[in-house]
DNA sequence: CAAAGCTCCTGACCGC
DNA sequence: TGCGGTCAGGAGCTTT
């Protein structure tokens, strides 16, 4: 599922190749993803150059500019979206079933494909681009260095709930997913149903570290695998990672090894993967 | 306001 | 081979 490192790694992929380029058209297939597509809005959007490709959590913004006028489209990847780039000087792929929007460039083409629907693509123009609702409620940037130990601590201490459910929670951290979640409680060895306000700052730290990790880690071998992305089948969002906890179940624990095994259950409606033994169950008197 | 529960969607997978 | 059932999850909404 893309997560910040996939968007980050999608980002790499994409921003030199659309840099600069001239925006001819975008093609809507399907009008009715999550939210209905704003046809008017994109149609507006022609002849604009592609002037920077950012990202914000798990959100991909593609910024563009036409003389003096600014505009930025913002793309969720969901669950199962994916960008497609395809090089007009080469043979183009057809239109699959569900490729729902399409960039069309001077030079490439860039294709919005989501099987389940899950993610969305908006535009907006000038003053109306800070104030994008979506981007008013994320939290901390966690590769940003106002990502601190002290800013982390702070904000579990104001919860109640499992460390799962806020570390998923966008408003405070943004761009961490189900995944990196489990990775990182896994390596700082904390159980997922503990209480935020219970984990003492010296695990705080811990988990601050892991998380950074985590993402850089899997970033680091996204972009490892950019190179062979045209080898397979062009499409960008996915990459395999070495997971150590993630949907390992009833395998044996890497760290404590022996008869150890990594157990599943459900939280926030959504997978849970932990070693008992080794990830601490803290919880508030 | 926090937190829990439900909903959207369809490809992949499993058992028979 | 086909068919029905189950699972996966991000974010928004509703309820508590």
């Amino acid at each position: 599922m893309p997560e910040l490192p996939e968007v980050e790694t999608v980002k790499a992929a994409i921003a030199p190749k659309i840099m600069h380029q001239q925006l001819q058209q975008v093609k809507i297939f399907r009008p009715d993803c999550r939210y209905a597509f704003d046809k008017p809005a994109f149609k507006q959007l022609s002849n604009y150059y592609c002037s920077n490709v950012t990202r914000r959590g798990k959100l991909l913004m593609i910024s563009f500019a036409q003389q003096a006028q600014q505009a930025c489209v913002f793309v969720h990847l969901g669950m199962s979206g994916s960008l497609q780039l395809q090089d007009k000087k080469q043979a183009m792929q057809a239109y699959g079933k569900h490729d729902h929007l399409v960039f069309c460039f001077d030079s490439y083409e860039l294709r919005y494909n989501d099987p389940r629907r899950f993610g969305w693509v908006d535009v907006r123009f000038d003053e109306h681009i800070a104030y994008y609702p979506f981007l008013q409620k994320l939290g901390v940037e966690p590769l940003s260095a106002d990502f601190t130990v002290a800013h982390l601590y702070t904000l579990l201490q104001k919860r109640k709930g499992d460390i799962k459910a806020a570390l998923l929670d966008q408003s405070l951290i943004a761009g961490l997913g189900n995944i990196y979640v489990c990775e990182a409680l896994f390596m700082a060895k904390i159980h997922p149903k503990s209480s935020s306000c219970a984990i003492p700052k010296a695990k705080v730290k811990l988990l601050h570290d892991a998380i950074v990790k985590v993402l850089a880690r899997a970033i680091a071998a996204g972009g490892s695998s950019i190179k062979d992305f045209k080898h397979s089948d062009g499409k960008l969002g996915y990459f395999q990672h070495q997971f150590q906890i993630y949907a390992k179940q009833g395998d044996i624990c890497i760290h404590c090894g022996g008869n150890q095994h990594v157990e599943k259950c459900i939280q926030a409606a959504r997978s849970s993967f932990y070693c008992k033994k080794c990830q601490k169950l803290y919880k508030s008197p």
